[in-house]
DNA sequence: TCACCTTGATAAAACGTTTTAGCAAATATA
DNA sequence: TATATTTGCTAAAACGTTTTATCAAGGTGA
């Protein structure tokens, strides 16, 4: 392991004091000869010189380095997400501190006080889903000494930029979709309980319904966690009712319903049709593909990192700036078109 | 957004210098009395007060962070062994620093050297599998001024600790389980061009076959990188061939190659069995579920944490250490047992 | 009273940078 | 020659901590 090269070490081999060699490197507009200038650049060049950002960050009260806290990295939308907002974030200089909070507003908490103190200059936050105790995560974010974004989704009531795709129209367009190809008898399966976008999503589902005077039917709303196995469970419930087709609200949720499906050998759409959501698997083998709505996270990426930047430049108002994105509707071979029947 | 309190302010507010405050807080033993201990605390508490990190990474010469650089963060595998990994991390009091490089060597170094200029104190590489040109970055990884762990690959050649699973080993269990499945036409379909785990998963196919005395006809050998669409390409001209089974090098790769399957009318294994690698999708329903090479990324967390924890606390001797992982055949249903034929 | 300890607390240096005000020498201007 | 300007460079403060050596005051024992 090598030792680490400073400043002053330079200087010292150079001949000339600390801060010409910082000017120098930093290509700051200052006096000293085109020979020292050349001298100085050669010579850090030759011993690796890299400056310490730590000592840097200190005295710049900036480190160019932003966090981002999603609930669960080893999920593909937050992969996703996390991976887009890096890829933009290194296009204008700035590190994406990535982390994975397992989702409780404790573990959200800790980390973006870890965040602060190791000097971020900003906090992309995808939290506030769950509907753990939030006050001190809140307070938190309220009295936060640098800019905050929230993502896909918010804690509620709280001024701070946000950026989002409407979960409520997206429940609709699902639906709406649904209503259109003639089914009548739709189920959901929803994490409403636990997940404010879930809720969103529900609320869509059901104003499409009640704007064609579908009635609400409780008995055809059912609960579900955003993992696999939790579908999986809640599906045979669902699939005990009359319902033509299911709106499934998150992409795992779908494949969780998709397997007990497979499992009872009902065929898709023959027997029950989908809508599911994100899309974030699109790219692997379901069969048949899922119709589902989508939202890029490359597109939340973008628009959280334009916040982001404004606000860093000082630019951006007083108030928070709200950004919703449409979804959009894939269809792919999931929903059985039914002709007039019911 | 609220001000960052530092310890002189706290000390202001309490009457006492910054060096009693920072000593109290830090539980330091010293001799201040117990009620301005109380006091201290409390005022401190009072103003939400959090140590800067910067100013204290300084001063300490650590920063408890450590990186991780992966080709893509957006991969399965990969995320899951960043999930874990910070969890791991997070257990010992560390933060971690995902990044994700794309996987070219020029990004990997570009990476490692913003890393280790924002201090951290060690870093985990999931680096060296492409083929670019990548002197500079072996350069860079040798001089190094603190310790690195390389997990899942290596730059070849290079003394550094390293924690990887048995890449040969699990193309030989593999290819010897479809051999003991009564398979003897048997492809492959792998990233052997631009990949170190590729080949040497390959290797381990070859030496299968030998082993009992099959030929290696490279007529059976596909190449295929690590994406859906890239196997899907590869995929026909397997499908041309006479063998009655495939090992995919990868789970991306046997999903490209599954929807070649599909979508000419081919059932597996009905038609042709699939070995794959990594089952990171395991919990996705497949049809069939793909027997395949587990590799589980929080085995390889946990070694590699363990590693980085040896080394920053000054034990691990002066040689790299080397840490190889058996990985595990899982059996599902994409392989068909064939009776005595050829 | 003197010497010595103990207690409570602090001053100051250090970490590696950036930045600003200013200095000395060389050069230009009058 | 005297003055002003330019050129080349640096000293020193600042960022917010940690840590060590030291200090003053009060107490103890002889």
């Amino acid at each position: 392991m090598a030792n680490k090269v400073t400043l002053k070490q330079i200087a010292q081999e150079v001949g000339l004091s600390p801060s010409s060699v910082s000017l120098v490197l930093n290509n700051r507009p200052c006096r000293i000869s085109e020979e020292n200038r050349k001298l100085i650049k050669e010579v850090a060049a030759r011993n690796h010189y890299v400056p310490n950002q730590i000592a840097r960050s200190l005295v710049m009260r900036e480190s160019r380095t932003l966090g981002l806290i999603v609930p669960n990295i080893e999920s593909r939308f937050f992969a996703s997400l996390a991976g887009s907002l890096e890829k933009r974030c290194r296009e204008d200089g700035y590190a994406l501190f990535i982390t994975s909070s397992g989702g409780s507003a404790d573990d959200d908490l800790e980390l973006l006080r870890q965040l602060v103190t190791r000097g971020v200059d900003g906090v992309f936050l995808v939290v506030g889903d769950e509907f753990s105790d939030d006050r001190a995560l809140r307070e938190e974010v309220s009295h936060l000494p640098i800019p905050a974004v929230m993502v896909d989704r918010a804690i509620e009531g709280l001024e701070c930029d946000k950026v989002m795709f409407d979960h409520e129209m997206g429940g609709y367009m699902a639906t709406r979709y649904l209503i259109e190809q003639g089914h009548r008898r739709i189920a959901c399966l929803v994490n409403a309980r636990r997940s404010n976008t879930g809720r969103k999503r529900l609320a869509g589902y059901e104003r499409a319904l009640r704007e064609v005077g579908l009635p609400i039917d409780a008995r055809l709303e059912f609960e579900s966690e955003y993992y696999i196995p939790s579908a999986y469970e809640a599906s045979e419930a669902v699939l005990a009712t009359d319902a033509t087709a299911v709106f499934a609200s998150s992409d795992n949720i779908a494949l969780g319903l998709l397997k007990r499906l497979h499992e009872m050998g009902k065929s898709i759409p023959g027997d029950i049709s989908v809508v599911s959501y994100d899309n974030s698997a699109a790219d692997v083998l379901f069969e048949p593909a899922l119709t589902a709505i989508e939202q890029d996270p490359g597109v939340l990426a973008e628009h959280a990192f334009g916040c982001m930047s404004k606000r860093l430049a000082g630019k951006g108002g007083r108030r928070a700036e709200e950004v919703v994105l449409e979804p959009v509707l894939i269809v792919k071979d999931s929903v059985l078109e039914l002709t007039k029947h019911n």
